[in-house]
DNA sequence: GTCTATATACAGATAGAC
DNA sequence: GTCTATCTGTATATAGAC
């Protein structure tokens, strides 16, 4: 019965933790809080984190393994580079209009100047991630010999950046809401068609 | 001597709480610290303001008047449209990479949940003055005749999300600087060149 | 290992002298 | 209007019982 593994609670206390830390923000957020959120006492919060900043960083730190998983491979394996670049389109925007995700860049960009290593631990864990296996798809494209992209990186940098767009900041501001699945189809199709003849098209 | 204008200590309060909320954000900073950094006495800052929330919105509305300010008018008046953006593309740029516009957008990110009017308040400060003046320009250029750009909002905020590209979010982060005036100017080239194939000749 | 109860510091906000 | 001194709540963190 009480004997579950210690590691246990130490997961409860991270998702309740989680939980306030992605709603409230760091500094709102108490230990009491936490631990009635988790719920556990407050004295076992410090048995297993040194302090608030060490479990700030357990909690950011699992926030981005779970992000990573998500962005996973996206298979680029058609022939059609149109529909490859629509399925990466889609889980991008999938990925970065999502309320968590969200909450997490307000989270850390809140923080980044306290927390300098939180900064680079989410940008490397998801728009990194995604920048390097766009730039992966444009070499083979740019192997395949049907295209010359002179610049690769700034080349990924401009799709998601078009995906982006005003509308992203429009979320993290939090003066618009996500968009629905119908705006996300008509972002990605425009955005898609611009980008094949600005950037696929001026190399072909 | 002691009968300066009453104003002159309200916006001395301003500027000292300015200093201290960008550089340290909401929470971090007490109603102790804003009167030290003024300076003045922490009843003189209950004198003019009703809490620390009323200070705070105040600071930001004051913030968002400056940076208005300093989008002012961009003089579209060339013949040369790659002129004319490079232009409104330069005044972009110079403002958004600044250290002090990093900050409010930091502050403002980190509290719109708690401050909704805030996040409106800078969105139509800034980005928003930005678009609807390419939005006129790209009119302009329609209504000349040698283009016929379908979507002008998509357009304009086309150009704005590749000038601020991932770089904008990397400094949010704080994983890196802000761009160099060479980097600058690479940026805004390229970002030119990839706009006038991508959307002004798709229409022309 | 987990709890209740507590120590200590500092936050926002105010009273009252001048 | 501005100051010093203070009230009251709540924050982080810990001591000691079980």
């Amino acid at each position: 019965m009480t004997s579950e593994p210690t590691n246990s609670k130490r997961q409860t206390i991270i998702e309740g933790a989680t939980r306030m830390f992605l709603k409230h923000g760091y500094h709102k957020v108490s230990m009491d809080k936490i631990a009635q959120a988790a719920p556990v006492s407050k004295a076992t919060l410090y048995q297993h984190f040194e302090n608030k900043n060490a479990l700030f960083s357990a909690v950011v730190f699992e926030l981005c393994r779970s992000l990573l998983q998500t962005m996973a491979e996206i298979a680029t394996d058609s022939k059609d580079v149109e529909k490859n670049l629509h399925k990466i389109a889609e889980a991008f925007v999938d990925l970065i209009f999502t309320e968590k995700a969200l909450a997490i860049y307000r989270l850390v960009i809140a923080e980044c100047l306290d927390f300098p290593e939180l900064g680079r631990l989410v940008y490397d864990g998801v728009p990194k991630i995604a920048l390097t296996q766009l730039e992966n798809y444009l070499q083979t494209l740019n192997a395949g010999g049907h295209f010359a992209i002179p610049d690769i990186a700034f080349a990924a940098d401009a799709f998601f950046s078009l995906l982006k767009g005003d509308l992203h900041f429009q979320c993290l501001l939090g003066v618009s809401p996500p968009p629905s699945p119908e705006q996300k189809c008509r972002l990605i199709d425009r955005v898609v068609a611009l980008y094949i003849l600005g950037v696929l098209n001026a190399a072909d």
